[in-house]
DNA sequence: AGCACGCCGACT
DNA sequence: GTCGGCGTGCTC
């Protein structure tokens, strides 16, 4: 007898862990699969993780698997090798890392393969009678073409003819799955000869390691790393690479279509249900070698890689932010490990954690500091917002960035303005005493969008009329605050009334191809603005553009996060990128209330190593990670008194476990989340910061410190970056 | 997660 | 007397 260990397909605490059952006789079964199982008095769906010859459970009380649901193992073995990891490393429950590894559609059964018919001519056909045109056509059409869909054939030679064809038996039909095709813009895109760095950056990148590829924006790490692809084609591996969702842009996909052709495979938010679940069995029958996709890519099925590939690696966007938390470079990391490939980190601003490690020797440090067009860096030049403001100009723009307009409109070119933010105005206040309107839910302060004149709450969706008295003081005085991409629209109108300004945030991006449409127009209109928000700070290479303005650039700089700096410097960097692709130097206008601020001087120089330096000693002395590891656990439940009981709990247990470790406890506190209440739950954290020596075996017993009972729903998670 | 079991109030 | 409220505990 045969018995298995199965994982119930539920995302539920109570039930996360290994449940045994006895294989039918007739089952032949195996590791990875999907099945059907008794649970309670219900069915329900399972992994099976495991196959052994003896239980440990008591063999009586042990039930029948009822039978499998696919005709395959869903799980390959490096799978559940790596579900293990991160159910050791992340805290994760194993239900929701079994569903990170097969798309949403595969797992409910919606999606199935398309089914097409396809016509051929018969061994031995008649010939059709010569006053039937049409037939003869198809017969000629299948002689030539040979076998054809079926759709196609009716559609062009009518129905009617090709079911006498079929009747007469001078055709057969038949069935075969076809997968549906990702469609793309056909372009050719000739292979640039390699500079000698790129060469160098090439041939180093070499051996089963992790390297950091550092290379300055436009020194053209697309080329080496579609260089590093094509070597592991000729040795017969395979390659993964991974892009911000943000960069997976019609162009940068259909650059890949070109290189690769049929063998890329695609993963990305786009995708149609039907395309993501074709996509996947592409990749994981063997059909594609490359795969090219998102943070979720990560977790493809693809086998025997040669080497995967971070793109722009200091994205925040590599971190998942909700469940199952993870962070793709730990999972690379597995994955490079198991398969003994290549792991290639790329950026121009290489994150403060990545960079620490390539220092320690722990990543192959590559670098790459020259443009592949030999061009100079754009100079940045950094207006302090205060002094025009004391000078007279309340305006949203300073006389420099005006003056720069006003030449890039003369000599027909392009700028980009670059703004850190959604909607008309960020949102509504009272000048006379204060008040800004809020979620009733969740406790936020609402975002005023003027094109529907509503406020809205970010985080739960819910709308709200725009303020035009005061609740609170009965005032009619209510300004809007910050500005928005819209407002900077409308303003830029005022003073070139005969340019064409194009808008591009989450606004002007919801339909599907509004994205394409907004920057093909751009592209083609000389002179043009560009107004918008992150949307417009990566990898499109316009070459006219010759300026860039950064309104505000301090928005990013003052979160609540101890990162910000880090990602002021990477922003303001990628921003400037943007300008001057080509022959002629670009220029920065860069506006700030805070000129003397560090950050902007580093990245005025193009300094990396120099904010590296200042910053990572920051974090040392103030022990923020690399150097601490912060641990926040988030309570959340509807009952305020339910939330705050148990985290009471909890805390008192890691505050026993502080007091017998004290030295790597560098701090702990339970406190309400700055958003006290999201979607009617209440929301309590417990935050603690933890030095390095004994991290795996501290963090397992604070993970242990977490009842597996509660009530509250609880959230674990490793180095936030914002604490709402 | 879902479902049964079980112990307390208000209703034909 | 019973119907049904949801607290508690279990699922191989």
């Amino acid at each position: 007898m045969k018995f298995a260990k199965v994982i119930i397909d539920q995302d539920a605490k109570a039930i996360d862990r290994e449940f045994e059952y006895i294989i039918p006789d007739d089952l032949d079964l195996s590791q990875g699969e999907r099945v059907n199982v008794p649970f309670g008095n219900r069915t329900l769906q399972g992994f099976v993780v495991e196959i052994k010859d003896t239980a440990e459970y008591d063999v009586k009380k042990l039930k029948k698997i009822i039978s499998r649901i696919d005709n395959f193992a869903v799980i390959k073995k490096e799978m559940l090798e790596l579900m293990k990891y991160m159910a050791e490393h992340l805290h994760l429950k194993l239900a929701s890392i079994l569903r990170l590894f097969l798309p949403a559609e595969m797992r409910t059964g919606k999606v199935k393969e398309l089914i097409v018919r396809y016509v051929d001519l018969a061994q031995n056909y008649e010939l059709p009678s010569k006053n039937a045109k049409k037939q003869i056509e198809i017969v000629e059409y299948l002689k030539a073409n040979g076998r054809t869909e079926f759709s196609k054939i009716s559609n062009e030679f009518g129905y009617a003819a090709l079911s006498a064809l079929e009747k007469k038996g001078s055709v057969v039909i038949s069935t075969q799955e076809k997968k549906r095709a990702v469609e793309f813009d056909k372009i050719e895109k000739e292979r640039n000869k390699l500079t000698p760095l790129q060469q160098r950056a090439v041939e180093t990148i070499s051996q089963n390691k992790t390297y950091l590829l550092h290379g300055v924006t436009g020194s053209g790490k697309t080329e080496v790393y579609m260089n590093l692809i094509d070597r592991c084609l000729s040795q017969n591996k395979t390659a993964l690479m991974l892009v911000p969702e943000i960069s997976l842009t019609p162009q940068v996909l259909a650059n890949f279509k070109a290189r690769f052709g049929e063998e890329v495979a695609l993963i990305h938010s786009g995708l149609s249900a039907g395309e993501r679940f074709d996509e996947w069995r592409r990749i994981f029958f063997g059909e594609a070698k490359v795969v090219v996709g998102a943070r979720s890519a990560i977790f493809s099925p693809i086998e025997n890689l040669g080497i995967i590939i971070i793109d722009e690696e200091h994205e925040q966007s590599y971190v998942s932010e909700n469940n199952p938390r993870y962070d793709t470079h730990d999972i690379a990391e597995f994955r490079r490990s198991y398969n003994n490939c290549t792991l290639v980190l790329g950026s121009a601003t290489p994150s403060i954690e990545s960079y620490t490690k390539a220092l320690d020797g722990e990543y192959v440090l590559v670098e790459m500091p020259v443009r592949v067009n030999g061009m100079e860096m754009p100079t940045i030049k950094v207006i302090d917002m205060m002094t025009e403001l004391r000078q007279g100009n309340s305006e949203i723009f300073s006389v420099s960035l005006l003056a720069e307009l006003d030449n890039v409109v003369k000599q027909k070119k392009q700028a980009m303005i670059f703004i850190n933010r959604r909607g008309f105005a960020s949102f509504q206040r009272c000048r006379d005493c204060g008040y800004v309107a809020k979620c009733a839910d969740c406790d936020v302060s609402l975002v005023y969008h003027q094109a529907e004149n509503k406020l809205k709450c970010h985080y739960c969706g819910k709308r709200y009329r725009a303020l035009d008295i005061c609740p609170s003081c009965g005032s009619k005085n209510i300004k809007q605050g910050a500005v928005g991409t819209e407002r900077v629209v409308s303003e830029l109108k005022k003073f070139f009334p005969e340019v064409t300004i194009y808008r591009m945030d989450n606004d002007t991006t919801s339909t599907k191809n509004s994205h394409r449409s907004i920057l093909s127009q751009f592209r083609e209109t000389k002179p043009a603005i560009l107004v918008g928000t992150q949307m417009i700070a990566k990898g499109h290479d316009f070459e006219d553009v010759i300026l860039v303005g950064i309104i505000d650039a301090d928005q990013s700089l003052y979160q609540a996060d101890y990162r910000s700096i880090e990602k002021t410097f990477q922003l303001v960097t990628q921003v400037s990128g943007r300008a001057g692709r080509s022959k002629q130097q670009g220029k920065v206008i860069l506006q700030t209330y805070s000129p003397r601020h560090y950050v902007y001087r580093f990245a005025q120089n193009y300094d990396f190593k120099g904010f590296f330096q200042k910053e990572a000693n920051l974090r040392k002395v103030t022990n923020f990670p690399p150097y601490t590891k912060i641990i926040r656990i988030l309570f959340q439940h509807e009952n305020e008194n339910i939330v705050a009981k148990e985290i009471k709990v909890c805390y008192n247990k890691i505050q026993e476990l502080k007091e017998k470790h004290p030295d790597d406890f560098v701090y702990l506190d339970a406190m309400k989340s700055p958003l006290n209440r999201i979607k009617s739950q209440y929301r309590y954290q417990i935050l603690m910061r933890l030095k390095l020596d004994n991290i795996d075996e501290i963090e397992k017993e604070v993970y242990s410190c977490i009842d597996n009972n509660l009530k509250s729903s609880v959230f674990y998670e490793i180095n936030p970056s914002s604490l709402s």
